[in-house]
DNA sequence: TAGAATCGCCAC
DNA sequence: AAACGTGGCGATTCTA
């Protein structure tokens, strides 16, 4: 279990060794690549060293006597020699920053193990022990790497880059062995542009978003006083002591405010949204309280201490991106979650270009209901789409047996939450709820969508039962989504896998699709535009004005040539603005 | 008393 | 009791 004896060493300290370097480099089939950093954030920390390794030996680049990277670049922004990396965005990132480098021609060994899906741990030292048995130590990881470097961290450094050609020959086979192959590719080719989106950030308007956090406190303060002189006053003990009860009670407390309304002979079971919803227009208390922690909400989370996240530096936000965030392959954000901005106004508006520059905000309509007619092929879903006619619409004429231009609001609604419901594998009692119905009336409804699309009832039927028996799903880019087989005697269980199943590959193959068009896109948008933001199925990109409305045609074809990879059968359409802000 | 668990809610 | 999928995160409450 202890590390491989460690191959011959090279320090690299001028141009003209980096360039033996490269002409050795450049013929190897594969290099593992490595970097060590002052830190973590490429604004503020420094690249210390690059190790580039060959099974003949590991060559160590002094980046703080070697400043220009010039006879490697090529070799790194070629597909080939591969590049091997553990979490290549990150290293990434530092090479786009400080060398205006844009690796390519990728192999993550952390993304590699995160598709073969074994247990927690990605890390490298867990890897290389799962794969190749051996123990990596890592102490040296954290140590300081800004002066001058000891024997130990030199060891450390040639070896974790060493390590990474022997675990490319062990994982590759296990990746084809399970046809991971081509979700391998396509997530490596993404590695290092989700690094581009998290190096660019996206600008925020700090000076609009205070003004907004202080109206919003206002609203939180004026909400707050008379919520506590309403449900303090229904206690006849606190109603003695009404300063005392103004101070104790917590309206963010959930049992004290459920407490407080039982006083006021409102015994509710749950204080959410969906529960007091419907007794808001009955009741003016739960509308106050509603409107209470609607502005609870935007103040702790979208408030002053959101501006905490603009980097002093670059003066924007940047985002980390969670490239397996999610078991379907979504991105997941954080740092904030970029993906959970407040769908107003108000709050996008905040986010804006750089002067003299344009936001290029495109998006998929309705990519997961186009995904769900390929997959499942439903000969009147697709004519639908091919129709280029309002789907819900359409949808609403075929269930209910209404001309298309006789289709009431309601029906359309109706058609409308069938539609979307679909995509999550949604049962009639969630429908009932959904749209206020009662539960006949929602079965009768999905009967009337089956039959309008009976090939979805089908492939749904399928999908369900094939994730319960078999405990994976697959996406049209080759994604293997697995799981635990539910327990055949736990209904709940079974049937919460029988969503997954039917969700999964639908979410999963938007997921493949955007994560193509950012692959590409980074390959095609010229050097003065950038993705700032990536949102599911939504790409903003900030470009010069001057050009915006070409780069707005350059994202549309992207996106849609990312999407004709895998929909072959459905037409995709792109929607696409110039603007001066995240709004469209 | 720190960290885990839970509730509630923001997005697509 | 549950009730349509995927996340992150703030505030409160629980737990060791």
């Amino acid at each position: 279990m202890t590390a491989p004896s460690l191959p011959p060493l090279t320090w690299i300290t001028d141009a003209s060794g980096l360039e033996e370097a490269a002409r050795a480099l450049s013929r190897a089939e594969a290099i593992g690549l490595d970097t060590e950093t002052t830190g973590l954030d490429p604004y503020r920390s420094r690249l210390r060293l690059i190790q580039l390794a060959t099974p003949e030996g590991v060559y160590l680049v002094d980046a703080t006597r070697v400043r220009d990277l010039g006879p490697l670049k090529a070799l790194l922004e070629a597909p080939r020699p591969i590049k091997v990396l553990h979490h290549a965005k990150f290293d990434a990132k530092f090479l786009r920053h400080r060398y205006g480098i844009r690796l390519a021609g990728v192999f993550d060994t952390m993304l590699a193990s995160q598709l073969l899906g074994s247990a927690d741990g990605h890390r490298l030292s867990a890897v290389a022990s799962r794969w190749l048995g051996i123990s990596l130590d890592k102490t040296m990881q954290r140590s300081d790497w800004s002066g001058a470097l000891s024997d130990e961290q030199v060891r450390y450094a040639a070896q974790d880059a060493a390590i990474l050609l022997p675990l490319r020959d062990a994982m590759r086979p296990a990746l084809l062995a399970d046809q991971l192959g081509r979700v391998a590719a396509l997530e490596f080719a993404a590695a290092p542009a989700i690094g581009g989106i998290e190096l660019a950030g996206i600008r925020l308007d700090g000076v609009k978003w205070l003004a907004l956090a202080r109206e919003r406190e206002r609203e939180h303060a004026a909400l707050a006083e008379a919520l506590h002189r309403e449900l303090a006053g229904a206690d006849p003990q606190l109603a003695l002591f009404p300063e005392l009860a103004v101070s104790t009670l917590n309206l963010n407390s959930v049992p004290q405010v459920m407490r407080a309304l039982a006083q006021l002979g409102l015994s509710v079971p749950d204080t959410d949204d969906l529960t007091l919803g419907p007794l808001a227009s009955a009741h003016p208390v739960i509308a106050k309280l509603l409107d209470y922690r609607h502005a609870a909400k935007a103040l702790s989370s979208y408030g002053e201490s959101f501006l905490s996240y603009i980097h002093p530096e670059t003066g924007r936000i940047h985002p980390d991106f969670h490239q397996l965030g999610a078991d379907t392959g979504r991105m997941a954000a954080s740092n904030p979650n970029i993906q959970q901005i407040p769908n107003q106004e108000r709050y996008r508006e905040c986010f804006v270009p750089d002067p003299g520059r344009k936001l290029v905000i495109a998006d998929y309509s309705q990519i997961e209901l186009r995904i769900l007619a390929e997959v499942t092929g439903d000969a009147k879903l697709r004519h639908a789409f091919e129709s280029g006619q309002d789907l819900h619409k359409l949808t609403a004429s075929m269930m209910f047996g209404t001309p298309l231009e006789q289709v009431s609001k309601g029906e359309r609604q109706r058609a409308k939450a069938l539609n979307f419901g679909m995509v999550y594998g949604m049962g009639p009692s969630g429908l009932a709820t959904r749209i206020g119905s009662s539960l006949d009336e929602a079965k009768d409804l999905i009967e009337r969508y089956f039959a309008a699309y009976p090939g979805v009832r089908s492939w749904l039927r399928q999908a369900g039962r094939k994730a319960v028996e078999t405990g994976e799903c697959t996406t049209l880019g080759g994604r293997r989504i697995r799981f635990t087989p539910p327990d055949p005697e736990n209904r709940r269980a079974v049937a919460g896998v029988e969503r997954f199943g039917k969700n999964a590959p639908l979410q999963g193959t938007s997921a493949d699709i955007t994560k193509r068009a950012i692959a590409l896109l980074d390959a095609r948008l010229p050097a003065s535009s950038c993705i700032v933001n990536v949102v599911h199925d939504e790409i903003v990109v900030e470009a010069p004005a001057g050009s915006a409305s070409e780069i707005a045609e350059l994202l549309c074809e992207t996106m849609r040539d990312a999407a004709a990879t895998y929909l072959t059968r459905v037409p995709v359409t792109v929607e696409a603005d110039v603007a001066d802000s995240w709004v469209k």
